[in-house]
DNA sequence: TTGTATGCGTTATCAA
DNA sequence: TTGATAACGCATACAA
């Protein structure tokens, strides 16, 4: 650890703009000037007034500026469940580009409904941040209505529901056929796709979308449409291995399956690694999201670029909070003010041609 | 979704504690005693102040309460990898306890060097948080000293090295000492520990003391000291898979395999599923963490409790905030400030006896 | 380009 | 118990 070694100076708290002033021989004026970057500050004093900031090692008071300037300097970063993969990969993008930028991150877990109405009710966002980040959520009307009232951008991260709002995400429908096309070109015929429950408020509009996704991609091949092509458990490990066991129990059990997601996934292949069927050789599984821990169970899957949401969704907020009317306008080269982010699909062991005999 | 979907009054930002003044009839002081629930307020207008607060939807302004008290009402959270599923896993905790108490969480991702180091040479914590939660980092000497220049209690989880401060964690050493315990009973003479590198900055008294524990375990069971029992390789999954691989190079594979984390498990383990080793016929495998996906790899490993290690400390940095000078007293009735949860080993299917012909 | 002076919305001290 | 009023530390409109 040779980093951050550097000696520092004795760093008072107490210094205030009014010490640098003075050591600099300057008003408080032309310091704060300096230190926010304007212009019209000649070159000798900005060099004295940086000189003495360093000196006494100030660090201006973020009440004291956002008091006078109202604007707050922290982006309010709202997510269902910070310890699952994707949402903590996107806030770890964000942070990484609102830090870059000297703006604070506020986290706001809500995943459990208490908090979360908790949240849109009392707003302890108001007055606090400068805009909002909201990660894979759909919000209800109320809900979306005490968003939009509390005067600041709000930018979404993969919720394909929030249409209308400014967001960054993945075409989630077309991914999905794009599963489904692997399998089909294999030869797989009898596929089924296993997915949360779409009355689930969490993540409801991408689950519908990937349901979508997978009649159309089951459409495109010609396959026929089966009564029972879509089994739902709760999203999540168990709910993959719930919904593979059902299927075990059906009169003949499908080739292949297309998991909403990763961790779905994982359950599915749990259930058919205990009973010791083949994989892919009976069954071929396709996850979705290329979760962390898909090399480590090699499994195929439907990649999508997290951390990017994460980094361009905060550009887009910085973006905002600079210049409100922005919304419609271009950001970072690209058109709308929604921006769809590719995604590939990623072939490891779990999928292969189905079996002569099947 | 029927949550949140009370409607909220008109709710302008604008509204100042002399609004609220105004409309109970009262001063301004006597609204902010009010609100800050001070006894001294007679219980009529304190009603009154109650009921035009809630009439104009008053939300106090953070910056000016923060500037007038000199209380920032945020902590700071010091994280290496939000990503990865125990440090998520403890913010989540910390988060929830937090803004239970009202207080807002910063987030400092600081897992790469650059990052690390700006957070501590310019300490952009200063003024902006009452106190500080680390999470499983060791600090080095300079670092150490620049987090006590900011003056502010500072509280660690997880972290052996860093005694002498308040924190929360588990007995690293004696957990791994009960997960070669676990593999003597059943029989196993040659066991190899496979953990992330000790010159690696991230966890690194974590590393050491579960190697400690390792080595502690092996000699109560009266097992020989071997040169090679303890493979290092990069922390992850990819580390373990390539530990794995040298041991298949070896002249004699173990019969048992104890990683220093359920991710370094991982990779054990699907190395070992593509040669085609069974486990646990041929070899056991146990992990440490009780990682959200351990069940789903049906894996043994030491669960330790993630979520309270941040709810704990969370606590004990409230409490701090409250009373500075309580660091060496009870916390939530325990003894000390260094509070020690205990863990336990989880038996699932990666572990079991030695083939007899090994 | 530079400095002066006012205001930002609270909290806290002090008299009453 | 209550109410004036002085900080709190900075940004900014305005004057110079």
């Amino acid at each position: 650890m040779t980093d951050s070694e550097t000696v520092q100076p004795a760093a008072d708290a107490r210094v205030t703009i009014v010490d640098v002033a003075s050591r600099a021989g300057v008003s408080i004026s032309t310091v704060s000037r300096t230190l926010r970057g304007h212009r019209n500050v000649s070159a000798d004093r900005r060099a004295r007034v940086l000189l003495a900031a360093s000196d006494l090692a100030y660090v201006p008071s973020p009440a004291a500026s956002r008091l006078a300037s109202g604007r707050t300097g922290a982006i309010g970063v709202i997510v269902q469940f910070v310890a699952r993969w994707f949402f903590a990969e996107v806030v770890r993008g964000a942070e990484l580009e609102l830090r870059e930028a000297g703006y604070d991150l506020l986290l706001y877990n809500v995943g459990d409904p208490a908090s979360r109405s908790h949240l849109f009710q009392t707003m302890p966002l108001r007055r606090r941040v400068d805009a909002v980040l909201a990660i894979a959520t759909s919000f209800s009307e109320s809900e979306s209505a005490a968003l939009d009232r509390l005067g600041v951008p709000v930018v979404v991260v993969g919720d394909t529901v929030s249409r209308g709002r400014a967001g960054v995400g993945i075409d989630d429908q077309e991914s999905a056929a794009m599963a489904v096309r692997h399998l089909a070109l294999l030869g797989h015929q009898h596929i089924v796709m296993i997915s949360g429950c779409a009355d689930d408020p969490i993540g409801r509009g991408t689950t519908l979308a990937r349901q979508a996704g997978f009649r159309l991609g089951m459409r495109e091949a010609g396959l026929p449409e089966r009564p029972d092509q879509i089994v739902t458990e709760p999203w999540g490990v168990d709910g993959g291995r719930r919904a593979m066991e059902r299927l075990l129990t059906r009169r003949q059990l499908p080739t292949a399956v297309f998991a909403e997601s990763d961790e779905i996934a994982y359950g599915v292949l749990q259930t058919l690694r205990r009973v010791g069927l083949d994989v892919p050789g009976a069954v071929s599984v396709v996850g979705f999201d290329d979760h962390e821990l898909a090399p480590a169970s090699d499994l195929t899957t439907i990649a999508q670029p997290v951390h990017d949401q994460g980094r361009l969704a905060a550009r887009m907020v910085l973006d905002l909070v600079a210049d409100p009317g922005a919304a419609d306008q271009a950001v970072d080269g690209r058109e709308r003010a929604h921006i769809v982010l590719p995604t590939r699909l990623v072939v490891r062991g779990t999928t292969g041609p189905p079996r002569k005999d099947s």
